[in-house]
RNA sequence: GGACCUAUAGCCUAGCCUGGAUAGGGCGUCGGACUUCUAAUCCGAAAGUCGCAGGUUCGAAUCCUGCUAGGUCCGCCA
């Protein structure tokens, strides 16, 4: 087995290169337009920087001098371009012996490099359902996870309940008001956002329902029994029903921490860092952290002039409790883009305490209605288990239309996987920074770039795969595989090891759903093009291989994402 | 007032970190392809001042500066 990525053409270059080093080489090599049957191609402008002679001479004169290994088919002159193609028995090879594996083929006896990951996601809060932002959270938190464990690091998956406060005593208090002590008749952490619905409504013509919530979070805060039972109990539901839908994600936690646990801590680390000097106490008694000079940011409080603590202390409490449960190397933290400026004072000040870790905030965009920002006070949301079901019976739909003949629980299965995928896919495809507009009926689609698209191209593979009779091996003429779909699909398979390593590095998950797409495209067309099943027996194994292998990568894409796929669809 | 993010065909979007070959896709529109391995598919066409103006460079969607528009944040809220 040869692994075949940027860096082992940077090796061969390395030897014909001084002016370059290895890293050099392998960021100047580049996958070249579509329209090119090159694998790779190394732009010779820089060199010519160096070597003060035209381009164009110098990618010759390399092409004269560099003695090919056998993993590359060609090596060519376009200009100033050294363009490389790879050839395909190096890459199939490799692919259906490592199987799984082919995506981390540098990794597969360990990873060097391999961390201890904490990601912390998606925190919500216990007063209503999960909505449709939270959605893209847990997609992004989970298949960040999946990458991660992939490459083989160790990911500890944790969450913070946000289950105190003045927004979980209205909730409290509605139901206290007007629940008559029902118990859920609906899914559990629904039938608790009802209640805080019900007091945006009636706190619209009432003013003293705030006062009342108040005096509602004094009595929480005192421990009163009654309160307390009540909250437990109310929380118990939230809680219940979030599971059911982490469930659905496939999402199980590590840890679950809870903000009422940890509200009062992070007053320590403070008053050490005051006793330090790092921060200060102003005129009133409050301690603030001084953040303009070495930080550029607003000066911070962290302890009010009555000695309570705010939001940011229980989260400088919760960086140590990590660092204590997991002893991890790098800290991730899902949340959205309006909580930018929390993380920077909040990584800030963890700087200033001596707490050297390795922080990092993943943001993602705001997902937004058509009718503007969600509230979810007002009950104007998209509610995550409502998108996911519709999108579901969607998907019924469809498979009905295809397989009217089908048991229920076959088409019951087959459109919850489906349905799935194309919400989460949705929700993959897109650089996380960017926020959008969900127009509920038109935003998720089974056909074009979707989740679907990407698990019939898969169901497509499947079915020819048991119809042949050919057993699947890979010892193949390969003068056979010399269509240009061909070329240009297994060409795409040379790309995906480095679009994992890509994606783990930087975070940009939809770099995978992207290049599933460019996979998926480039066999769909192959498909109309060549037919696999033939007279000529030995054409059809060739083709075997290379739709087997084609399988392969698509089951490991989609996996990682947390998209099942379907061998009939 | 300050900070951050975004701007690419009618709509959505990739590419920007690390400048390099004719700016890729998808939806929609128009025209074609199911007696042949699944048409949730494919083939073709029309559609772009890459927000605007400068600058750097042999070369800019990509880097720098300024501007415009939209969004977010700047609380002893969470």
């Amino acid at each position: 087995m040869k692994v075949i990525d940027k860096r082992s053409l940077a090796e061969i270059l390395e030897d014909y290169i001084s002016e370059l080093t290895l890293e050099e080489l392998e960021s100047l090599i580049e996958i070249p337009p579509p329209e090119f049957n090159y694998t790779y191609a190394f732009p010779c402008f820089k060199l010519s920087k160096f070597q003060k002679k035209a381009p164009n001479l110098i990618a010759q004169e390399l092409k004269d001098k560099i003695k090919i290994p056998e993993f590359i088919e060609s090596l060519t002159v376009d200009g100033p371009y050294l363009n490389f193609i790879i050839n395909s028995k190096t890459i199939l090879q490799n692919i259906f012996e490592l199987k799984n594996d082919y995506g981390r083929s540098r990794e597969i006896s360990g990873n060097p490099n391999k961390l201890r990951i904490v990601i912390e996601y998606p925190s919500p809060n216990t007063n209503k359902p999960l909505h449709f932002g939270h959605v893209r959270n847990m997609v992004l938190g989970k298949s960040l996870s999946n990458l991660l464990e992939y490459k083989k690091h160790d990911v500890f998956q944790v969450n913070l309940n946000n289950n105190r406060g003045i927004h979980i005593c209205k909730s409290m208090l509605a139901y206290k008001k007007w629940g008559h002590n029902k118990k859920p008749d609906k899914k559990s952490d629904h039938f608790v956002g009802d209640y805080y619905v019900l007091y945006g409504e009636k706190a619209k013509d009432n003013d003293d329902l705030d006062k009342e919530a108040h005096e509602l979070l004094k009595l929480w805060e005192k421990g009163d029994q009654d309160t307390r039972d009540l909250w437990n109990k109310m929380n118990k539901w939230a809680i219940e029903g979030f599971k059911i839908t982490y469930n659905k994600f496939g999402i199980k936690f590590h840890e679950e921490y809870f903000e009422s646990e940890l509200y009062l801590k992070g007053k320590k680390k403070i008053f050490e860092g005051l006793k330090k000097g790092l921060f200060e106490e102003t005129e009133d008694g409050a301690i603030i952290a001084r953040l303009k000079g070495k930080y550029n940011l607003e000066d911070k409080i962290l302890i009010r002039s009555d000695g309570t603590s705010i939001y940011i202390t229980q989260d400088i409490y919760l960086a140590y409790k990590k660092k204590e449960d997991f002893n991890y190397d790098r800290s991730i933290y899902i949340v959205g883009d309006p909580q930018i400026q929390h993380f920077k004072w909040l990584f800030a000040i963890l700087d200033m305490l001596g707490f050297k870790e390795d922080n990092y905030h993943l943001s993602y965009g705001m997902i937004s209605l058509p009718s503007g920002k969600m509230k979810s006070r007002e009950g104007i949301v998209v509610d995550a288990d409502d998108v996911i079901e519709e999108v579901e019976n969607l998907a019924h739909k469809e498979v009905n239309k295809r397989y009217p003949e089908l048991d229920n629980e076959e088409k019951k299965k087959r459109a919850e996987i489906i349905g799935l995928a194309a919400v989460i896919f949705y929700l993959l495809k897109y650089n996380p920074v960017k926020g959008f507009v969900f127009k509920p009926d038109e935003s998720i689609s089974f056909e074009g770039e979707t989740g679907p698209y990407i698990q019939y191209c898969y169901a497509r593979i499947v079915s020819i795969i048991s119809k042949s009779e050919k057993k699947i091996t890979k010892d193949i003429n390969w003068d056979l595989l010399s269509h240009e779909k061909e070329k240009f699909l297994i060409k795409q398979l040379v790309y995906f090891p480095e679009i994992i390593d890509a994606s783990e590095k930087t975070y940009n998950i939809h770099l995978i759903p992207q290049y599933l797409l460019n996979l998926c495209q480039a066999f769909n067309s192959f498909y109309t093009f060549c037919q696999v099943i033939s007279d000529n027996k030995d054409l059809e194994k060739a083709r075997l291989l290379l739709i087997h292998c084609v399988q392969i990568v698509i089951k490991t894409g989609l996996n990682i994402l947390g998209i099942e796929t379907l061998d009939k669809m």
